[in-house]
This record gives C-alpha cells, sequence and structure tokens, in this order.
DNA sequence: TTGCACTTTGATAGCGCTATCATTACGCTC
DNA sequence: GAGCGTAATGATAGCGCTATCAAAGTGCAA
C-alpha cells in the first residue's frame, strides 16, 4: 500500500466553502476573518458551511497572500530560563496552528542602550514580539518597539502596562492565599524571601505576603524578610541568615522554586527535615519543584497555556488593518496553589 | 516617519536572483533545493547570486507551491525532559530557516501496542520525525516509522540502528574522558551510578568508565556501582547506599546532573563538604549542572546544534525524490568536559 | 553527418488565499 | 421615485514558489 500522494485533494479549499454556501470566496475569506462589511444572515451561511465542511484555511496559502511574513520573536534572557522550555511548549502549540513563524534570540544586554539598539532591529524583522521578565521591565525595550508599532505582549509580567498587552497571573492574590495556607497550619513566624528587585513581580509577590499576615492580625516581622535574586545561590545565602537566627521561622516561602530548593538544601546540610523541622514552599511550579525532595509546594502558573494565549493575541494585533486602534489587553489567567510535600505544621517547641 | 508598509519589496525572491544569474527562476528554485540536473557551473553561478542578494526563499509560498506540509514532529516523553528547553531552541533554529514547521507532542504511553498505534497515526501527518531518548530507543515507534517511510533522526541515543539517522555524541568516550579525570586526580575509589537500563547510552557510559579504569590497571569494584535511572531521587537512594559503607568512595561519577546532584545533597546532609570530602561529577550539562553548589564538572552534549542537525539531516531526507536510496547517516558531534566546582583530589584519611 | 538517448533548462500553470477595485444592493433624503 | 451615499458582494490579479512537461543542448554510435 502505497503513501497516498500528497499533492493535492486532501483538504477542503475555500472554493468549496464558497460553493456550499452559495457565495463568493471572498465573503468566505470576510468571514473567516471577522471582517465586518457582512451581513449576518450571510455570515450565518457561511459559518454552517465552514462547519459542516469542517473547514480549515491554509496557513501558507494565507501568509502568502497577505504578504505578512509572520515572524514572531520569543525574546529571553538566561536569568528567567527556569520555565523556558514551558514557554517554547506553549508558544510552539500557538503557532503550529498558523504559518507564522517563531524567532528566539537571547538578550543578555545589560546597558539600555544596547537594548534600545537590539529592539530596534528586532523591529524591522518581526511581526511581533513576546517578552517574558525581567525584559518586560525595561522601558527601553518598550518605548522602541511600541515607537515601531511592532505589537508586544508581555508574559508574566506582573502588572499591565500602558500599551503592551499583558498575559499574567494576579501574583498578588497567589502569594496571599499561598501566605494563608501556610498560615492554615499554624505557622505564625515565616520566613520571606523576595524576588530580584527588577521585576514587579518580586513587591506583587511580597505585599500579597504582607497583606495576608495583616488579614491574620499578625505584624510583619522584617527581620524575617530577606532579599533574594531568583537565584539559587541566592536563595542559600537568604536562607542561611534565616535559619541563623536564634528563634529560626517554622516555615519559609520563597519567592521562586530555585530559592525554595536552594532552602531545602540548606535546612538539610543542617539536620532539619522538610517539612517535619521546617515548612518551605516556592512559586511557579518549575521543573525543579518535582526534582528535590520533598517536592514542593508552590504556586503553578500555566506558563504553556499563557504563552500561547500570547501567540493568538500577538496575531489577532497583526492581522489588524492599519487604520484601526491597537488592540491592547490584560489577560490575567487562573492559577493554582499545588499543595505537594513540603508543608507539614510547625513542629511543638 | 512611517514604517514601510509590508506588503511588497521587502524580501528579494526568486526572480531576481534568477535575472541576477541569468537563468530562469525554475533553474534557481532547481538549486537551492539540491536537486540533481543542474550543471555544476550553473549551480555556482546561481549559488553566488544567491549570496550575494542574501537571499532567502519565502517559507509560506514555498509550502504553498510545494503542497508539502513539511511539518516536522519532535516527540518527547517526561522523564527526558531535562534538556527539553535545549532541544527546543536547537530546533527552532535549525526550522527557523525552512518552511518547515516543528509540532511537538508528548507521550507517555506505556505499552508498545500504544506507541504503535500513535506512531502510525503520527506517521500519516508529518513529514519528519525527531526522536530523544528513550523514544528512540523503542522498536515499536521505530519499525513503525520506517514502514511509513518517514524519516526518523534519532537525537542523543547511545548507539547508531539500521535504518534510522542518528546525532550523538561517542557516550563511551566521554565517559572514559571523565573517569580518567577523575582518576588524574588520584581518586582511585570511585562510585558509579548507573543510567536507566532502557536506554543504550546507560551501558556506553558505563562501559567508558570500566574501560578507564581498566586502563589505569584498577579493578572495577562492584559494590561502589549503583543502579539509578536518571532521576533524582534515585539518585538519592543511590548515593545514600554508596556512602554508607565502611570505606566510602572519594568520588562519586552519576551518569547524570540530576542524579549528581541528588548525590551532593545527600553529602551535604551527613556534613560532607564537596569538593573536599567527596568529589562528585555528572553527566549532560543540563541546567541543574549550575544551579546546584558547588556548580557540577559535567560532560557537555551541545543538544542545540545537535537538534539543529537533526533537523536538517530530517529536511535533507524528506526533500529527496521518492526513488532515491534513504538518506541514513550516524553523525557523532564532539561533547566536551566542563570542569567546574565539584572535583578536587580525595582527602587524606 | 544523422539519429537517438539522455541531461539540462525554460515556459506555463497553478498551490489556496487575500488586496484591490468594480459592481450591485440597500437605505435614506428631498 | 429620482438621486445620492454607504454597505455588501464579486471579479480579477497576484503573493513567491514548484510540478509538469516541452524544448533545447550534449554526447556518442553508426
Amino acid at each position: 500500500m502505497e503513501k497516498p500522494v500528497r499533492r493535492k485533494g486532501d483538504a477542503v479549499t475555500i472554493h468549496e466553502v464558497a460553493r456550499r454556501a452559495g457565495v463568493s470566496p471572498m465573503t468566505v475569506s470576510r468571514v473567516i476573518n471577522g471582517n465586518s462589511n457582512v451581513r449576518d444572515t450571510t455570515r450565518e451561511t457561511v459559518m454552517r458551511a465552514v462547519r459542516e465542511l469542517n473547514y480549515t484555511p491554509n496557513p501558507a496559502a494565507r501568509s502568502l497572500a497577505a504578504a505578512q511574513g509572520t515572524r514572531i520573536a520569543l525574546i529571553y534572557t538566561n536569568p528567567s530560563g527556569a520555565y523556558l522550555s514551558e514557554l517554547l511548549v506553549g508558544a510552539l502549540a500557538g503557532v503550529s496552528r498558523t504559518a507564522a513563524q517563531l524567532v528566539l534570540d537571547t538578550w543578555d544586554n545589560v546597558s539600555p542602550a544596547a537594548e534600545r539598539a537590539a529592539a530596534r532591529k528586532l523591529a524591522k524583522s518581526v511581526a511581533g514580539v513576546i517578552l517574558p521578565p525581567p525584559l518586560c521591565e525595561s522601558k527601553a525595550i518598550l518605548s522602541e518597539l511600541v515607537a515601531a508599532k511592532v505589537p508586544v505582549v508581555a508574559i508574566a509580567s506582573g502588572r499591565f502596562q500602558a500599551n503592551i498587552s499583558c498575559v499574567r497571573i494576579d501574583d498578588f492574590r497567589a502569594s496571599r492565599e499561598m501566605t494563608e495556607h501556610l498560615l492554615g497550619f499554624g505557622h505564625t513566624r515565616i520566613g520571606y524571601i523576595k524576588g530580584n528587585p527588577n521585576q514587579t513581580a518580586s513587591a506583587l509577590r511580597y505585599e500579597g505576603f504582607q497583606a495576608a499576615l495583616a488579614e491574620a492580625g499578625l505584624a510583619v516581622d522584617t527581620s524575617l524578610v530577606q532579599q533574594g535574586y531568583f537565584t539559587y545561590r541566592s536563595g542559600l545565602e537568604a536562607a542561611e541568615k534565616l535559619l541563623n537566627r536564634k528563634r529560626p521561622p517554622t516555615a519559609i516561602f520563597a519567592s521562586n522554586d530555585d530559592m525554595a530548593a536552594a532552602a531545602i538544601s540548606v535546612a538539610h546540610r543542617r539536620g532539619l527535615e522538610v517539612p517535619r523541622d521546617l515548612s518551605v514552599v516556592g512559586f511557579d511550579d518549575t521543573p525543579i519543584a518535582t526534582t528535590v525532595w520533598p517536592e514542593l509546594t508552590t504556586v503553578r502558573q500555566p506558563i504553556a497555556s499563557m504563552a500561547e494565549s500570547s501567540i493568538e493575541l500577538l496575531l489577532r494585533s497583526i492581522r489588524q488593518r492599519p487604520g484601526e486602534t491597537r488592540i491592547v489587553v490584560d489577560h490575567v489567567v487562573a492559577h493554582e496553589l499545588v499543595k505537594r510535600d513540603s508543608v507539614a505544621p510547625p513542629r511543638k517547641s
């Protein structure tokens, strides 16, 4: 049995839909592109035909005809690479339905001038950009991209910014919930390891922590709060300081998983068992959360589906007619508290 | 200053190349597709024009005209996901120059029957497949794909298999070198944590370890060899056993980074300092190698560039005319011994 | 030189879709 | 109901590339 010749005849085209609906192919095209200027009744007829024939537009033809070299850039920096693979998986999923191409690049520029230059160059070669943190916090990059009228989606950025679409979770609320979870176990002396101050999310997470404490009528003991930088190394140091105290905390809330993993490691080196002697929780649910032992209780950001949404958003922006006002949305998606094995009630002492 | 209208004129087309080279567009097409039946002198003229104009084929047009929905699948399973992001980065880089689209899928089938069914279905929808371990060791998948005449590239698989192209490092040699490195520091009692037996690479790495020992005139002490499964958890257990011995090893060679990281963690819990009291080395150079402290000495597999080569290989296979014999190559790329901070001479005892 | 088989090149016709402009239908004022 | 402006639809012409087949060139034997 030969493999069928791929050429020809395997897919239903816009013409067949048009014929079935009794309209011209152009009208079908307008309908499937959500174009206005189509009478409602016509639209419905067409849509029915589309459904009946199970029609899917051919992405290649589409982008060829539209001459929109739909290249979408995803720029990242190494530091934030923790969830890179999930980001890529999601972006790829979003792109694979369309003719768009995903192009990757790493920027480790330090100076705003370098970022500015890179952004300007990028703006010329792609139709849209997805920016994870910390890049999406850079004024230099953002202003350059916005000036060049290239649609941008900031992903997992803490806060919504003018002119930039944004797909994110509610860091504040997630962090508050996690703190409440800890509180619910009876912890009252909770150490907190802050994230890198160059990211809005760090502040938001800390605020969520404070808010939960305040609601529970507890004061924030600032000596139990350490600055971290989202790296394992910084988590190591912060946890050392926390556990060196005369009255060490009974739980540590690290604002990402890498630092939480580091806290576990420090605890182990001191002969403390987790969670019996110390509860530890993280944030993000990156692979390391399930690598370490015990597995981390953490907050799951659905990075993959967030990336997928970002692509869709971007594509919609790109497809816009030149005249229309830019689509700018703030898309807050649901997070999830993932309970695993790193939390227990505080030990009686 | 308005952004130039994207439509038209921004890219150099095959016609311009043709005019410059003084041939027809068709001939250019043949050249860039590596088609035979083009005189060498003609080919060179065309290639020069291509270079001078910095021409890149338009992927959309290409796949539209060729009606070859050049979709390349990358299938992975969670367990091997350690270097997934690097794999994706490389594959994407390879793909971004061509019309091909990368589609991802996760298979966590256990039964060969399920794998067989999935492979059969896959064969119908894509033009080529990239298979990282352990999937590339599955007879069921492989035979199904080969039967369907879908080109396959096994990446980072230990050994070359008939009918399947393969891009890999020399696991045996890399492992032998790493062992020699340890030996060079004066270690003679080296613990070894084996990899998952479902992968050829595990055996190869172990053989390399044995070979180096044999060359140095040392006998392999099988009580210093533990079975692991490439997971952090299994590394934990193996390291425990190793360090529980009356005369524990002075160094541990884990056959991947996750298990090496686990070994470090176990050492720390026992108050052992790495590398002062125990040297630990890993394999693969995944992100965890630079996350843990101290950073791991390990063997770097250039996964990204391997993935890129795989794509190129696949594309070449796909572009083949139906008649020709399948291209099957065994591409062994160079590895690298990355020396970091987890190795020191054995402590005098 | 002619004839024949084979290699190399080119002309033509789309791939499936959308931009553009022309055409027709509709709604309204006067 | 004529006249006009706007909304809805259609006809045409490609987007950049490759499949296909026809044409031209090449080599070799007779």
